[in-house]
DNA sequence: TAGTTAATTAACTATATGGTTAAATATAAA
DNA sequence: TTTATATTTAACCATATAGTTAATTAACTA
C-alpha cells in the first residue's frame, strides 16, 4: 500500500532501517558513515536501498555536499504513526479494568478466578 | 525479520489490518464479523491471512466459542512500538530550536533568513 | 587528464506478501 | 445422519522486498 501511514510503518519494520534512524538521531551522516556499521552484514547498494525506503517514507532527507550525501532524520512521519497508536493506549494501560474484563468478572463462567468485580488496582 | 518490533510494525503497515484493529477496539468480534466490511474488496481467506499476521505479532488473540473464533485486541505490542518511537519525539516537536537548526542560524550562508539565534518560540 | 572516493543504478536472484479459488475441518442444528 | 454455518488450509499466482555483483555517475585531487 502507498498511504503514508503504511509507508511509515513499513519503513520501520526492519531493524537495519531502525538502526539507521537511531544513528541519524545522533546527528547527520553521509551514506558511507551511515553504512559503516552494516557493511559486515550487507553491501553498500543494500544500504542505499534501505535509505531509499526511509526517504520515500519521508523519514530521511538527503542533500548534496561535494561527493557526499548528508542524510538527516525527519521525525514528522513518526508523529502521525504515534498519533494513530495513541488511540490504542487504553489497550496496553490499565487493561485490568477495561469493560470487557469487567463483564467477564461478573459472569461466573468456567475457570473464573476473581469473581469479585471491584478489583481495581 | 522476525524480531518482535519488526513484526509489530510490519503488521501495522497495512490499512486493512489497521482497520481490523480499529474494529476490535470497539469490541471483540468473530472472524466473520471482522471480515464483513472487507468482503467487497477481498475474500474471506484473505481476511484470515491478515488476522494471522496480527496474531503472530501478538496484536490479536483468538479463542473458541462454538463454531466461532472470537478475536480480541491485545495492545501490549503497541506499547513497545510507541516506546521505541518516543525516543524520536524531539524530532517532530520543537524542531525549530534543535541544535542543528541553531548551528545553521548562526553561520550566515546563502539564503539565510532568520540570522538571529535567540528565536525560541 | 587520469585517478580516487562516494554513491547510485542495472540486472539478477530468492523469498515474502497479498491475493485468488477450491477443498477441508469444526461445530451446531434438523 | 445429513445439512448448514464458520473458519481454515492448500495450491497457486503476481508483485514486492531484500539482497547480490558489476557497471556507472559525480565530484574531488594529483
Amino acid at each position: 500500500m502507498n498511504d503514508s501511514l503504511s509507508q511509515t510503518f513499513q519503513a520501520l519494520a526492519d531493524p537495519t532501517r531502525r538502526a539507521m534512524l537511531a544513528r541519524l538521531s545522533q546527528g547527520d551522516a553521509s551514506v558511507g558513515d551511515l553504512a559503516k556499521p552494516f557493511l559486515k552484514d550487507m553491501s553498500l547498494p543494500a544500504v542505499t536501498k534501505h535509505l531509499k525506503v526511509l526517504e520515500k517514507a519521508g523519514l530521511v532527507t538527503k542533500t548534496k555536499e561535494a561527493q557526499w550525501r548528508p542524510c538527516k532524520l525527519n521525525g514528522t512521519p513518526l508523529k502521525d504513526a504515534v498519533d494513530w497508536m495513541e488511540h490504542y493506549r487504553v489497550f496496553w494501560e490499565e487493561s485490568f479494568d477495561r469493560l470487557d474484563e469487567y463483564l467477564k468478572s461478573i459472569q461466573p463462567s468456567k475457570k473464573s478466578k476473581g469473581k469479585k468485580h471491584g478489583c481495581k488496582k
